[in-house]
DNA sequence: CCCAGCTCCTTAACAACGTTAAATTGACCC
DNA sequence: GGGTCAATTTAACGTTGTTAAGGAGCTGGG
């Protein structure tokens, strides 16, 4: 069977975590595919076209994980998306500087919009999808900050062992659920909703 | 006289500019500062180091910049440290991917904390950390997403061009306004001020 | 005075990388 | 059974980060 662009976003995905970003080499992929390196020329025009292909199929690989239970509320729901995004990124090594820079339209925390329903029912759409962008900007600039001190999740990069900061990094994902808080709360207010 | 880290860190900053992140070569600095390649290696022990000790001095040289006027109240003070941040990463190409990464202590928005006097008052302190890194990732995040549609300032990336996206990304500096005004009153709230 | 030692840089070279051009395979169709 | 087209290989190119070895130029001690 030939070859997709979906494979090699895979494979390419699998590797980030057992070489980093700056291992990732062409060559490797088409090795772990069973093909030379110019057979991946077939398929994408350049390696920067393979980390967005990588970042697209990351994300699309999390839609199930970010699709919020029906029962919740709709903060609930945007809380949900925001927490899936961040379990997203550091499901691979690296996962947030693969990600950023990755615009997917400014709603795209999760697919159709969790504050549709307050919205049908009279909440301003621009705004509503510019307070959803600062979520959004928020779990990306926290979950490269974190990855950038955590590289391979539990493993403290050596340049940040110090007391200080092993007090201040302590509980990391105490530290993300407050942010959340304060963003999400943010957003509520500036919306006027409850 | 002989070369600094200093010197080696500002040439690729100038540089970055010029060729982007993807363009900046050792080789390239070396020319810019009248020497071979292999001699940044005296001062630096990898392209790695080269890189965090530009962040360093991006940061340092906007240390003006970001100190805020002393007529500034607590939370102007924030904001106007929030800015400068932006404004930092955005007058560089690829400023926010050079710089987010690069972990400065979890008060680095602005050299000792906007929010000093308030602690002196009885603010808990670590609480308002947390509150100052949700802005910092928040100006992070968003800024790697600007970047990321508009490489270079003023200039549109052409995977972007749709009339839904020109929409969207119309006046990114009231976008950016409007997510801070989100984030700190989130982070106001969260701390129980005024 | 000169030589030892140190700092800073050069020359030369290496393996590996992204990428391109051209030749090659294999499958399907007339 | 030859022709067409998709998918891959072989071969090669220039460039990259990095290392090893050596050389120039200063400094201070005997």
């Amino acid at each position: 069977m030939a070859l997709t662009r979906q494979d090699i976003a895979r494979s390419g995905l699998k590797l980030l975590n057992e070489v980093g970003l700056n291992g990732l080499t062409l060559r490797l992929i088409a090795a772990d595919l069973g093909v030379k390196a110019p057979a991946l020329y077939w398929h994408l025009k350049s390696k920067q076209e393979l980390l967005d292909e990588m970042a697209t199929q990351m994300y699309a690989d999390s839609a199930d994980d970010r699709r919020p239970p029906a029962e919740l509320g709709e903060w609930d729901a945007v809380a949900h998306g925001a927490r899936a995004l961040r379990r997203m990124m550091l499901s691979y090594r690296d996962g947030g500087k693969v990600f950023a820079g990755t615009y997917l339209g400014d709603t795209g925390l999760v697919g159709p919009s969790p504050l549709r329903r307050s919205i049908e029912a009279g909440l301003d759409e621009r705004r509503a999808g510019q307070a959803l962008f600062t979520v959004y900007s928020y779990v990306v600039g926290f979950t490269i900050e974190e990855q950038a001190v955590y590289p391979v999740p539990g493993q403290l990069d050596e340049r940040y062992r110090s007391a200080e900061a092993g007090d201040l990094l302590a509980d990391v994902d105490a530290r993300f659920e407050d942010g959340l808080e304060i963003v999400l709360s943010g957003a509520r207010q500036w919306l006027g909703v409850a």
